[in-house]
DNA sequence: ATCCAATGTCAGCGTTCGGTTACATTATCA
DNA sequence: TGATAATGTAACCGAACGCTGACATTGGAT
């Protein structure tokens, strides 16, 4: 599962938990935060914690994978950016 | 590249920046967020929000993988998650 | 050696987090 | 049907976020 927004994460981490048969009280306890986090999470709160993230993937034995290769051929940062033109436009655009 | 710490991620993105020639003002315009932000999350800061990270590795054309699935067999979470050991503890645990 | 870009650090500020506690709304089960 | 668990919502609070803006340090280039 390719995670790209907080509602991605939250439907991964939902659905294990629930594989796992546990209730986010129980999930709570295991990463150490409140169960209000977990449902926030759940529900895709995009302004989680970072490292209680990762903490609550790590619980739940999911392995997170960065950059095994940038095929990028859907959308947002694309394959080629184009570093010409953002440098220079940035360095333009100092204002 | 596994992520499992802010610090991971950090490395992440800065090796991915600097692979495409940008500087850190740069990439934080491309991002929306401030140099600072940058700065802090090369650096691993663990308090990071969630979405401002996906949005990062989203504009550095690094694709972020969940759950391939659980071989498990390194540590964290361990593989078979003791589903009934922790149910039952949990529900006792409710002090 | 000098100049400039890039990086890192500091402080102040408004906003929001995450924890806590309590309560409402389902579901599930006997 | 009633009871219990699971989930979701709300408000309060201290702590930290991320932004702005300025400044120090470093590094590469000429």
């Amino acid at each position: 599962m390719l995670i790209r927004t907080p509602a991605d994460l939250g439907a991964v981490i939902r659905d294990r938990r629930k594989r796992l048969k546990l209730d986010q009280s129980s999930l709570a306890k295991q990463i150490g935060v409140s169960r209000q986090w977990v449902i926030e999470i759940e529900h895709g709160h995009p302004r989680a914690e970072l490292a209680l993230v990762l903490r609550a993937l790590d619980a739940l034995g999911i392995p997170v994978d960065a950059g095994g290769q940038q095929t990028t051929s859907r959308g947002p940062a694309r394959s080629g950016v184009d570093i010409n033109a953002i440098v220079t436009k940035a360095k333009k655009g100092k204002t």
